[in-house]
DNA sequence: GGTAGACCTGGACGC
DNA sequence: GCGTCCAGGTCTACC
C-alpha cells in the first residue's frame, strides 16, 4: 500500500504550466504524464528508491502518490525535492516582482522555472546537454540512472564518484564527458562544493559564477545555466539555440558575435531577471510551433533547446 | 586575451 | 549496411 501526501504549493503555482516550463522534466528519472496531467519521477530515499507521481487537483495544493509506504524522514525529503523541483519556495511576491519588470508574462503567470530534485542532478543534466544535440541528452540520462542509479533513480554522488570512466562512456555513452562527471561527483563526496553557500543571498552572484567555471565541465554557457537553476537569473546561458532564436525569432542579423551582443543588450533592461525574460519567450515560441508543453508527448520531435 | 583544433555521440545523408 | 559529415560547448595549446 503507496503513501498518499499533499504538499502545500504557493496559490499562483500552476503545476502542468509550471513542470513544463524547462526541458529537465523529461530527463529521466522525470516525466510528465500528459495523458493523464502528472508529473512523474524516482527518488532514492532512505529505505530505498520509490515512484513518485505528482498531480495538482485544487488551488494551492499538490498531491503526491507513492508506490510504497514512507517514513515521517521519507515524507519530509519528498516535499523537499518538490520543493526544489517546483520552485514553491518562490513566493507569489517572488514572481510579482518578476512580472513588475516584464509585465509580459503576467498574463500566463510564467515565473517559476522547473529543476532537478536535487544540485547534482542539476550539474549532471547541464553537462550533458553541453555539445551535444537534446536527444542525446535525453538518451544519456535514462542510461545514467538505468544503470547506476537505484530502482532507475538519479544516482548517489557517491556511486558516480565510485564508478570507471569506461563504464560511463560504453554504458552511459558520455563520451568525452566520463571523467568531468567523475570529478563533478567526487567534489560532492568531499564536500567541496556548498550549496548553502552558493543559494545564500548574501553570496554575490559574481562569486558564484565565478565559482561555477572552475569546475569540471562547466565553461561560460553550463556556468550561466546553473546560475538560474541556483535562482540567479541575472546570467544569460548564451548557446547556439539563443543564437538561432535571434535569428529566426527576433530577426537579428550580423556574425554570431554580433547576434549575441545583440541578445545581451535586449535583455539588460531585465536586469536580475534577464534570463526568465529571455527563456519564456524562446518557450513561447517553442509553444506557437508545436502548443502548449503540457501537452506534448515524449515523442514530440523538437530541436535541441526546445525540450530543455 | 584571442583563436584553432580535439573531444564524442547520434543523426542525416549519400552511395 | 556502411562510410562520411555535421552540430554541439568545453578544454588545452599556442600565438
Amino acid at each position: 500500500m503507496g503513501t498518499r501526501l499533499s504538499i502545500a504549493a504557493p496559490d499562483d503555482l500552476s503545476l502542468p504550466r509550471d513542470a513544463n516550463s524547462y526541458g529537465y522534466i523529461r530527463l529521466a528519472p522525470d516525466r510528465w504524464d500528459a495523458d493523464r496531467q502528472c508529473l512523474c519521477s524516482v527518488l532514492d530515499l532512505d529505505n530505498g528508491p520509490v515512484r513518485l507521481e505528482v498531480a495538482q487537483q485544487e488551488r494551492g495544493q499538490l498531491r503526491a502518490v507513492a508506490d510504497r509506504a514512507l517514513s515521517r524522514s521519507e515524507q519530509s525529503s519528498v516535499r523537499a525535492a518538490m520543493t526544489r523541483m517546483l520552485r514553491l519556495d518562490e513566493t507569489e511576491d517572488d514572481i510579482a516582482a518578476f512580472h513588475a519588470i516584464d509585465p509580459r508574462w503576467k498574463t500566463s503567470g510564467r515565473g517559476r522555472l522547473f529543476r532537478s530534485s536535487s544540485l547534482l542532478m542539476d550539474m549532471v543534466r547541464t553537462v550533458t546537454s553541453c555539445n551535444i544535440a537534446w536527444s542525446g541528452t535525453v538518451l544519456m540520462n535514462e542510461r545514467f540512472c538505468a544503470v547506476l542509479g537505484r530502482g532507475g533513480a538519479f544516482p548517489s554522488a557517491l556511486r558516480l564518484a565510485r564508478t570507471r570512466p569506461g563504464t560511463l562512456r560504453s554504458r552511459c555513452r558520455v563520451g568525452y564527458r566520463d571523467t568531468r562527471l567523475i570529478e563533478l561527483a567526487k567534489l560532492f563526496t568531499r564536500g567541496e562544493i556548498d550549496e548553502a553557500w552558493m543559494t545564500d543571498p548574501v553570496t554575490p552572484d559574481d562569486a558564484v559564477f565565478a565559482f561555477l567555471k572552475t569546475l569540471p565541465g562547466f565553461g561560460p554557457y553550463a556556468a550561466a545555466n546553473m546560475m538560474q537553476l541556483l535562482g540567479r537569473y541575472g546570467f544569460l546561458a548564451i548557446d547556439s539555440e539563443a543564437v538561432r532564436h535571434g535569428k529566426q525569432t527576433l530577426g537579428l542579423t550580423g556574425s554570431e558575435r554580433e547576434i549575441v551582443s545583440q541578445l545581451r543588450a535586449r535583455y539588460e533592461p531585465f536586469g536580475t531577471h534577464k534570463f526568465r525574460s529571455y527563456w519564456f519567450e524562446l518557450w513561447e515560441a517553442y509553444e506557437k510551433a508545436h502548443g502548449p508543453g503540457h501537452l506534448w508527448k515524449p515523442a514530440t520531435p523538437r530541436a535541441k533547446a526546445s525540450a530543455r
